[in-house]
DNA sequence: TTGCTCCTTTGGTCTAGTCCAGATTTGAAC
DNA sequence: GTTCAAATCTGGACTAGACCAAAGGAGCAA
């Protein structure tokens, strides 16, 4: 009766073996594992073998791989309600992490055609990018562009943008945020965000991008993130909006 | 207008010229490709190659994979709003796609740990499977398991489940949803959930789980949708809410 | 038509390498 | 200590195959 049809496969027994070892903390998040090399002469296979394991490891968020560095044990996923629009720093602190903003870039473009549908401006019109890099424990997990329409935030760009631009846009130019649209799409990397993210040019990731409007339900700026998909889970409850509500008349 | 950027890797020059294809329609959305060997010869390479870029689009959502079939061109995708809880059949034919439902079990079973949190259940209480499995225009895309419990819906396994859920809830058992809560999680796809949808072992999915309650705040049941992750786009609009909330009173 | 085999096609899995580019480390010169 | 160049290490890209299992089609029989 307690047939337990074994996973044939050679790479799904590579996986057990790292994922037992990951289970009972031997491998601890965040740890660095062997190389591919050590690895498969571990396991007495090729490379190409143990990267299929470690693909689909990557694919469950067990573990992830950065660029030419290795391999690593992954981290709990960080829980983010994207409709909840409070400062991200405040998100990942009251999970018990640390966050790390590097501003990557900051300038005035001509916006692309999807840019102008999403921000419901005329064709060629200009905006400020803001390019962010968010890192969680020392890990780099998301690519943040923010596009925000240059009239409405005069002179933004002098300001110091490694901090909340929540609280720039509130404490600055009195705007709050009230509600907001957000869409996912798995898709895959390219570029500058796999640099950015130290991916693999077409690997996997998460974009969430997100249109914010104010108190007085005028569009405020939109958001394209980019996100290590090991590295989040997104959580949205209805009746939290109440909250959020309750706040925003306040 | 098509111009070939000199990407210097051979699996990017693959891509490049197979998006041109689709994007040129000269492949349709749904039509299948080349099999790898007929790509490795036609681009002078192997198959492993040919297989680095498929996997390459597939992440992106050009392409998708059905195991042991061959690969397709991407239909666009669902535009799915897991907070907006009216039947799947409407949703997807107001975006005039064709939706099949195959009730693949329907069985009363020992609700696992994780179960009894998400419907606050005690432990080892005993709930309502029902695992169904949807077709956007002949494609599988989602496999989808509710669990209810047996003592809100006497009886309900009799009753034909390839049809809307929501609305035998409410025709059947004056049961009407209220808010819900949802998560949205990238992971891999193993055994069951693997083989219905057609993939290998340990390919990437989006995992959505619902947990849905009535117009009392009482908990109804729960989802956990596995999706084709090229399959789906997910769009929440906290304005939605207004309208649906002002459905539910009505 | 229905059911059944058998064969072909397909991707899945795996071997055993090679060469390359970027990241990291090491160690010597300053 | 600091700086910088060289050596080393890592995964990325790629070759050229092999065998396997499942899907699908062809063809035959009831």
């Amino acid at each position: 009766m307690a047939t337990i049809e074994r996973n044939t496969t050679l790479a799904a027994q590579i996986r057990q073996s790292l994922e037992m070892q990951i289970d009972s903390k031997l491998l601890q998040p965040g740890v660095k594992l062997p190389s591919e090399r050590e690895l498969s002469e571990l396991f007495d296979t090729t490379r190409t073998t143990v990267k299929e394991a470690l693909l689909a490891m990557e694919a469950e968020g067990r573990v992830y791989c950065e660029d030419r560095r290795g391999w690593f044990v992954a981290p709990p996923r960080l829980i983010y309600n994207p409709l909840y629009r409070s400062p991200f720093h405040q998100i990942v602190t009251e999970q018990k992490r640390q966050l790390e903003t590097l501003v990557l870039s900051s300038r005035t473009i001509v916006a692309t055609p999807t840019l102008c549908q999403e921000l419901a401006l005329p064709t060629l019109s200009r905006v400020n990018e803001v390019t962010r890099l968010r890192k969680l424990d020392g890990r780099v997990v998301l690519l943040a562009r923010h596009y925000l329409k240059p009239e409405r935030f005069p002179g933004i760009l002098e300001h110091d943008l490694s901090q909340s631009l929540t609280t720039l846009y509130e404490q600055q130019y009195g705007v709050r945020y009230g509600r907001s649209r957000f869409e996912i799409n798995p898709t895959a990397a390219w570029g500058e965000v796999a640099q950015a993210l130290m991916l693999t040019e077409g690997s996997p990731i998460l974009l969430i991008s997100c249109v914010n409007y104010d108190q007085h339900g005028e569009i405020i700026d939109c958001d394209h993130e980019y996100w290590r998909h090991d590295a989040v889970r997104i959580l949205v409850d209805s009746q939290e909006l109440e909250r959020m509500k309750a706040n925003t008349l306040l």
